[in-house]
DNA sequence: TTCCTCTTGTAGCGATTGCTACATTGATCT
DNA sequence: AGATCAATGTAGCAATCGCTACAAGAGGAA
């Protein structure tokens, strides 16, 4: 048990590596074992089946995904909700964050679809981002909690837009809310 | 040649319809054609491969994605930014969008991986969903683009986090915007 | 040693994938 | 009538899918 519970999680980061690469839809057996230096009969072996290979994978790139947003802590914190809302798109839209955000959206798909394990695991990336998000409000705000749930709402779909061609759309939107610069 | 496309014209509704309810990732020849009532044969015939199926189904569903929006026209215009945003959330939410819906995040997410056809289709659902929304925004408004801008960020981030089970962080974060109920 | 359990490789199963070669129809054109 | 051509069915291809049966090695326990 002890040594079949450390090859998994021996596994796990190649795993997720080939995934932030090459896709969780496109994702069978034989590539990911070979990615991971095995076999797909050792997949099978330790995660049962696919299905559970693919949410035990999900739950782990959340937890990669959780760390690497605190790595990602400001130095300084921003002094406005407008500065806080651009750090933070920006950040989302740079090419460190790209294969996160190309997976985040398979992510939600399979959330949507019900596909097994992936509801759970966007959950957790959001509620991550949003604590996340809390704590790089400006220290003065009023309101830091709802202010960052408004700032997450607007983050998210200016980036969705973003991945559809439409940053046009987004940032001319942001001109027509409270958040215009002035 | 007017036999092939009207051929092809006749497939399409129920290939769409089968798409809308089972998915596009699975989506394989021989269900497709079941669904359609024909061989996977014929629809190779008709469409050549299955890539430009895919493309040419997209495209056919940013259509009727159209019309029906279109469709849901209200009769009264609402009063206020507010008011506009919720109804519409509302309509986002409700069952008869849910097919919709499920599919959307679908094509996102292919536009975001660069699969061919998806980017396009996105975004012009995107741009049809920006000039009907204009269209939605209250008669007095100062700014009915921008504002249409601004609400569509707002709107497609409430029902991203509504698909992941973040309906509520959403609900809240309209309660910091400058929409918040007075 | 002898057993027993954990781990792994080899080989293959039946199903499904996108796609194609070949033959046949039926209608139209000369 | 004979020729032509778009449309369609049948059969099958090689590749890949998730998964499994079987055997063999390795290492500790008796």
């Amino acid at each position: 048990m002890t040594n079949a519970s450390l090859s998994r999680e021996t596994l796990l980061p190649k795993l997720a590596a080939h995934v932030l690469e090459h896709g969780l839809g496109g994702a069978s057996l034989r590539p990911l074992a070979k990615a991971a230096g095995t076999s797909d009969r050792m997949l099978i072996y330790h995660f049962g089946n696919k299905e559970t290979l693919i949410s035990d994978l999900l739950e782990y790139i959340a937890g990669i995904y959780s760390a690497a947003l605190d790595m990602a802590l400001g130095e300084t914190r921003p002094a406005t909700r407008q500065e806080c809302f651009e750090r933070i798109l920006a950040l989302g839209r740079g090419p460190a964050m790209q294969p996160f955000m190309v997976l985040w959206w398979e992510i939600v798909a399979g959330s949507a679809r019900g596909l097994p394990g992936y509801k759970e695991a966007a959950e957790q990336m959001m509620a991550k981002q949003l604590v996340w998000l809390e704590g790089q409000m400006p220290e003065d705000d009023p309101d830091p909690a709802g202010g960052a749930r408004y700032l997450l709402t607007l983050i998210e779909g200016s980036l969705m837009l973003t991945v559809v061609g439409h940053a046009q759309t987004a940032r001319e939107g942001l001109l027509a809310s409270d958040l215009a610069p002035s």
